[in-house]
DNA sequence: ACAATAGATCAACTAGAGTTGATGGAATAG
DNA sequence: CTATTCCATCAACTCTAGTTGATCTATTGT
C-alpha cells in the first residue's frame, strides 16, 4: 500500500480515482474530525476516542477507511497504534483541484 | 446565495462546515463526472445528458447537489440552462487542504 | 392557442454506508 | 501464566443518499 500521490491530474482516469477515493473518505463528518484532530501531529487511538468521545468500534472503522484511501498512516509502539496524516495524499488532492479550477477559465462552448 | 469562498480555514468552524459540504458534494462519481465535463466551459443540461448517458431527472438531481454546495453556477438563456464551475469554491477548498497539510509537519506530542 | 422541448420536482423504492454491541487477537503488567 | 488494556473485526440493524418513472412549469415554434 505505497504512496500514489504524486501521479494526480485531471486527464488520466487513475487520477480521477484517487481524487474520488480522497474526497469519499473525507466527506464524512466523524473522519473529518479525525483529520483535523491529527493535524497538528500523531495520536493514538485512546487519544482520539477521548477528544472525539467516539465509541472504540466506530473511531476504528472510520480510521481504516481513512487509512485504505491513504489520507492516514498508522505506527505500532507497544500496544499503542498512532495515526499521522500524510500529507503527500492532502496535497495531490490539492493539486487536483487546483487543475480543476485551472479549467474553467477558458470560454464556453455553443449549446445544442 | 452568494459565495462564502475567501473565508476558509481549518481553525473556523465556519470553515469546517463549507468544506464539509464541498467534499460532500464532490465525493460521488456522478457528480465528479459532471464537474470534469464542467472543466472546460458551460454546458446546458441536453448536453451534459448526452456527455455523460444519463437520465434527465438524475443529472437534475445531482447539479441541484453541485449548485446547493456551491460549486456550479446557472444561467438561463432561452430555453436552456447553462451551468458552470466557480472556481471560488474549488479554490477555497484546495486552501482548506494546503492548511492541513501545512499543519501536519510540526512535531507528534506523547500519548496517555 | 396548441404542440413540443428543456428542465425541475415529487413520491416510492433500493442500496450502500454508518452504527452498535459483542467477540477476538496482540501486547504488556503483575 | 493470568489479567488487563488497546485495538481490530464481525454480524445485525438503521438510516440516509441516490434511483426511477411520472408529473409539472416555462419557454419556444407554428
Amino acid at each position: 500500500m505505497e504512496s500514489t500521490a504524486a501521479l494526480i491530474s485531471t486527464a488520466e482516469p487513475a487520477a480521477q480515482e484517487q481524487a474520488q477515493r480522497l474526497l469519499r473518505a473525507l466527506a464524512e463528518p466523524i473522519r473529518l474530525q479525525v483529520v483535523q484532530a491529527l493535524q497538528h501531529g500523531e495520536r493514538c487511538v485512546c487519544d482520539l476516542t477521548d477528544d472525539l468521545d467516539l465509541a472504540q468500534s466506530k473511531l476504528s472503522f472510520h480510521l481504516k477507511v481513512l487509512k485504505e484511501a491513504g489520507l492516514i498512516r498508522a505506527r505500532q509502539e507497544g500496544r499503542w497504534i498512532y495515526y499521522r496524516l500524510d500529507p503527500a495524499a492532502l496535497i495531490a488532492l490539492q493539486d487536483w483541484l487546483g487543475q480543476l479550477a485551472a479549467g474553467c477559465r477558458t470560454p464556453a462552448p455553443p449549446c445544442c
